[in-house]
DNA sequence: ACCTGAACACCGTTCAAGT
DNA sequence: ACCTGAACACCGTTCAAGT
């Protein structure tokens, strides 16, 4: 079969959702895909690019729903709340849906930070929000930085369950959810602050 | 000359600090200690054991000066705030003092949370601000992340101007320094609607 | 255009054997 | 107790050469 820079991606993906970050190598790649490790850099320059392109594909799925046009803007003046949490729930959900998912694309986001599509978004919401350019831009990043840090720190559990191999659901952490909902809910109180 | 985990730890961070985490390899680790490779492995298990060494020396340094103690519980209303500004500067600084000290501390608190001295005290402050022990645990947790999702954004940026070879302090980001007051500041406010 | 073969310069870790 | 020597099982990347 014939390579592609989507099948290489396909079969990326499946690496990492079944084996996680650390076996997902260029070589065990391109033996998944029966072809040659070299082959492989014909359709990627080199790893980090191919896993800045996985990054890209895991942010970007945060943002499928369309967010409120600036034409809608006079709607509802708290709408900016309903959004922001939205995105971040969908952020979030995005980095959970892929094994190692917040790692993955926290390290891409060093990379170019601004190229993900979240942080645009959020900005944008912030701004209407009432807050000036560079606070909101300061807001976003932290709001960014929360999401990431507590999905990550979700995944990192879920990966110390798997070595321990603990049999069961036991010892979760309290509860990721009402975590994230607790510290999301924090942020947007402040924001309310600085806004009003 | 004989090897102690003080000195390994020494010189972890000297490569550390002028050649970055990538480049601390345990075969560079012991050449430049003069010893075999394998030598390495009496004084740590292994490298993740000596990486996460590192974390805590680093997270520590962050809470060297001491907390408001339980007994001057009563000495101001709003000391809190004061308390997680300080501590929140103080966590953020160790971070920055060490070439990729985020990035170290991140991948160290992934594997046992909650062990970082920042993250106790923290949750002790924010309790005496009003908050239920749960939504403590929660907010501290959001706060790290914010920190720690900060500092890692701040050297990643540090790292790509190494690599471009930059010659001045050209794009440097905006105001890393400001962006980290008005995140914290956000996200006080909200702890205060919170708590009060 | 796309991939193979084969090499280069590395890794972390183990473990008998030495001192 | 502490380290050497030497190996094992890997890495990412390059690049002439094939098709």
């Amino acid at each position: 079969m014939r390579l592609s820079r989507e099948s290489v991606l396909a079969a990326a993906f499946a690496i990492l959702d079944r084996y996680g970050l650390a076996d997902l190598t260029m070589r065990r790649l391109a033996s998944e895909l029966g072809v040659q490790p070299g082959g492989l850099y014909w359709h990627f320059a080199n790893k980090q690019t191919l896993l800045a392109a996985m990054a890209d594909r895991i942010a970007a799925g945060a943002v499928s729903g369309a967010v409120q046009p600036d034409s809608d803007y006079g709607s509802g003046e708290e709408d900016w709340r309903a959004e922001l949490t939205r995105i971040s729930g969908d952020f979030r959900r995005a980095l959970l849906q892929h094994r190692d998912g917040a790692e993955l694309v926290a390290a891409g986001y060093a990379l170019h930070p601004g190229s993900g599509e979240p942080l645009e978004t959020m900005i944008k919401i912030i701004q209407r929000a009432g807050l000036e350019p560079s606070d909101a831009q300061a807001a976003a990043a932290a709001l960014i930085h929360f999401v990431l840090g507590h999905a990550a720190e979700v995944q990192a559990h879920d990966q110390l369950r798997r070595a321990a191999a603990l049999p069961a659901e036991q010892d979760r952490l309290p509860d990721p959810d009402r975590d994230f909902t607790v510290g999301l809910e924090i942020f947007l109180d402040g924001l309310d602050s600085r806004a009003g």
